[in-house]
DNA sequence: CCGTATCCTGATGGATACTG
DNA sequence: CAGTATCCATCAGGATACGG
């Protein structure tokens, strides 16, 4: 567990919640690897716009607080596939929850340069 | 709403969620304004240690995002009353829900000192 | 293919002192 | 009481180059 999850014990549940699944991509990856086992350039690929930096970090701090399942093969090429523990099973709820909220509520901002489409009440008697 | 909610469209709902609630005490002053209107101070004391400035700033940025409702009255001394909008009691949800799966599933680390008690095992034949 | 090393930037969050 | 201003340390995360 790191550490960063450790001192959040000191303050609440929530807090550790957060500290586990706070960062950047973090809940996107688990939610992705609910749907199946991934390889490393695949999840990068479906996760969206993250680097490969960042991917590796959030994959090994998913790790080590035992939400996801690293395995890999001894293969050339190389060859590591990801997948859920049970409670990264659980959390990935959480995450379509997260989801469905940020959807029921958060009224996606219109792109600029988009026009709203003209109606027949807009024409005018 | 904040300059990061709204990047975080681009991605995907998951990522709207994080940005909303993904900051440090966030769900925590959530969970806490789910009990109840508190005031500032209140509030401070009941979150943890968190900075003035820091939970300020939480607070502007829920509000900003429809999350937390702000009324300050005019009076002497000043009392500012924060409580949770609609979208912000669904909010708390998922924050009891991502408490409840932290407690259930990230054991408490031991504090540091504590020795597990002997047992008739332990001491050996 | 799957990362890591290095460097860099901006954002986050605390401490302290101060204001209305 | 309820913040804000300032300074500061830390860190998350991207870009690029490179290693196994």
């Amino acid at each position: 567990m790191r550490e960063q999850v450790r001192r959040a014990f000191a303050v609440c549940p929530i807090e550790v919640g957060i500290a586990v699944a706070g960062g950047d991509w973090k809940l996107t990856i688990v939610s992705k690897l609910a749907e199946g086992t991934h390889r490393f350039g695949a999840l990068q690929r479906a996760v969206g716009p993250v680097s490969a930096k960042t991917l590796a970090r959030q994959l090994q701090a998913l790790e080590e607080d035992g939400v996801v399942l690293r395995v890999a093969h001894a293969e050339v090429p190389p060859r590591v596939e990801y997948s859920l523990t049970e409670a990264g099973v659980e959390l990935a709820k959480i995450g379509e929850a997260l989801g469905r909220w940020s959807a029921a509520y958060l009224p996606e901002p219109e792109p600029v340069g988009v026009l709203p489409a003209a109606d027949d009440a807009s024409l005018g008697a």
